[in-house]
DNA sequence: TGGACGATCCCCT
DNA sequence: GGGGATCGTCCAT
């Protein structure tokens, strides 16, 4: 597998969170090697997107959104999920592609085995593995002592697979915010299962 | 120092 | 389709 390089994210936000659909993102434990397709992403700018965690500027838990491209920026919310997003744009200018939807490739056992659900494994319960923010940290083993990896490391990173097709690629408002909402900056495969949601276009 | 809220998920009806 | 879980972060007192 080839990784993506560096320049690949220090691009702008918009740009990199296309490009982002249809890679491979793989993770590594001393146990496991999990494998996945990126299949929808939503992208936050920096300080001229209310949405964006760095819309006010730099604090304790955004300050990896401000730091190099090509690494991992991992929060906390609700009390209870972590969600993971791809740094972008150059040390100093924030910018992060907050991963929405991965298609699972290789792993899936493990990835059942760390979603933890008691209920039985249907076909269904397949998508529910992955198809949303916290869902994928989850299966993929991502939380705190994630935040600020180098996706240009061993423990997680990104490589190139089969191309994806303009005309695969859906576009719609971002999900769950207030503010920006009417900015269309989440993109999907179009009809893959692991999205998360509908949306609205 | 406190309170409102959140880039969510799951279970229940 | 609706609400509860659950706590770190941020900003207003």
């Amino acid at each position: 597998m080839k990784k993506l390089p560096r320049a690949f994210y220090s691009q702008p936000t918009l740009r990199v969170a296309k490009d982002l659909l249809g890679k491979l993102i793989v993770r590594t434990t001393r146990h496991a090697l999990l494998v996945g397709r990126i299949v929808e992403v939503e992208a936050y700018l920096g300080e001229s997107d209310p949405a964006s965690h760095a819309y006010r500027g730099i604090t304790a838990r955004n300050a990896v959104m401000f730091g190099p491209p090509g690494r991992l920026y991992v929060y906390f919310t609700y009390g209870m999920h972590f969600c993971s997003n791809i740094v972008t744009e150059t040390k100093g200018k924030a910018g992060a592609v907050l991963v929405r939807g991965v298609e699972p490739l290789r792993g899936v056992t493990v990835m059942q085995k760390l979603r933890g659900r008691k209920k039985k494994a249907t076909r269904e319960d397949q998508r529910e593995l992955t198809n949303g923010p916290a869902k994928f940290c989850e299966a993929f083993g991502i939380g705190e002592k994630q935040n600020g990896a180098d996706l240009l490391g061993t423990e997680i990173f990104l490589a190139h697979d089969t191309p994806v097709r303009p005309r695969e690629v859906g576009r719609s408002t971002r999900i769950g915010i207030r503010n920006g909402k009417e900015k269309r900056w989440r993109f999907y495969l179009k009809g893959n299962s692991w999205v998360s949601k509908k949306g609205t276009t």
